[in-house]
DNA sequence: GAATCAATCCCTTTTTCGGGGGATTTTTCG
DNA sequence: CGAAAAATCCCCCGAAAAAGGGATTGATTC
């Protein structure tokens, strides 16, 4: 069987350094190359022609979300694992709707790794989603629900900490109008109050 | 020249493996173990009692922080160097302020891993401030509040959606003194309200 | 043209929160 | 031991939010 040629993109050396160690321990993978950030990968793209990339997912300048739609509308053949830490996984969805084929948590061990890179090769997507961190304080966050831009707008500013009225004196709106805005965003995120709102929101990474 | 033991600990084996790499690569380094938590490193600082300790701040259960300060205080002798990522700059001052004698970024290069070891090794402070990010979109937070333990078990279950009485109930005491913690929550993080109490621990990782 | 949805506005009642005071009792640590 | 910090409890009051209704307008979509 031909090798699996792979590149891996993230802004962290140490991170690079580990992945490259974990994959030259797969047998039927071969490294194309470690870029240190999207631009340079994009080249290496270009001369390598790897069979998949996977890369980080927020990196300083293009992010791997960026990266991931370019790359599929580029080279549509090529396959695209993210990688990402438990912060941001609201940012796993962008990368699926980009045509990433799969992701990884940065903890992800080797066999993990190597079974994320089966899958993808077979045109599956990998989702790497056992969540076996229930007591360690990072609980999965669901779905983040469709916000309308008016909701979104209202929710930025109550996060502030701004009132109804404060809020609606700044959008030139009746308070009445804020408050349904709040409680439709109380609905869409199936929470009872303002605390557990701005918890959900932030660990979507909307505030 | 005797070489120096260190110890790493991180909760992402992938980073401990890049670490692992850089590490062995420099000569007066003696690598005596990588922890893949706070708890179980304490248990190997006990048992190999390292020079350094380079650790992640932010870990699920312990984090960076408490693990700092324990060590600190259990074992004044030894040196411990922060790594964090960009996203949590606001954490690196409680590790100084915990006895930290330097921090690292984790694209951190190995000469920088190099010069950090040496530097702290002569008990002087290494930072490293090269801090090229301001365009990259990771907006720095305020300094933590130094929180109790009764504060920080109360912020989580207002984050929760909790009223105060519920939480009462949960924690076995007065209302009253439930009110009593959210208003020195919302002193000690300068918020007027519960939004922006939840908004800004999201931010610093609390909850 | 009917239906949907976003955005707007209105009202009442109950509950919770926020701001302002206190005070006492444990813990912790030098 | 003795000071300081943490944790506990208490009260009042006004403001804000939550929960429950409902209604109208305009744009888009089927």
């Amino acid at each position: 069987m031909d090798k699996l040629k792979v590149l891996v993109v993230d802004d962290h050396p140490m991170v690079l350094e580990g992945m490259h160690n974990m994959l030259s321990r797969i047998s039927f993978v071969s490294i194309t190359g470690m870029s240190n950030g999207a631009e340079p990968a994009m080249e290496q793209i270009q001369a390598e022609m790897p069979d998949i990339v996977i890369t980080d997912i927020s990196m300083p300048g293009m992010n791997g979300v960026e990266l991931t739609a370019r790359i599929r509308k580029e080279y549509p053949g090529i396959k695209v694992i993210a990688m990402s830490t438990f912060n941001e996984r609201s940012l796993i969805s962008q990368m699926i709707e980009q045509g990433a084929s799969g992701y990884l948590l940065k903890n992800a061990s080797r066999e993990q790794i190597e079974e994320a890179l089966l899958t993808v090769k077979e045109n599956r997507l990998y989702m790497n989603l056992d969540l076996e961190w229930h007591d360690t304080g990072h609980q999965q966050v669901g779905k983040t629900p469709v916000l309308t831009s008016r909701e979104k707008e209202v929710l930025l500013l109550i996060a502030e900490g701004f009132t109804n009225s404060q809020i609606a004196e700044k959008i030139f709106v009746s308070p009445y109008t804020v408050d349904s805005h709040r409680k439709n965003l109380l609905t869409k995120f199936e929470v009872g109050n303002t605390a557990g709102l701005i918890k959900l929101a932030a660990k979507h990474g909307l505030v």
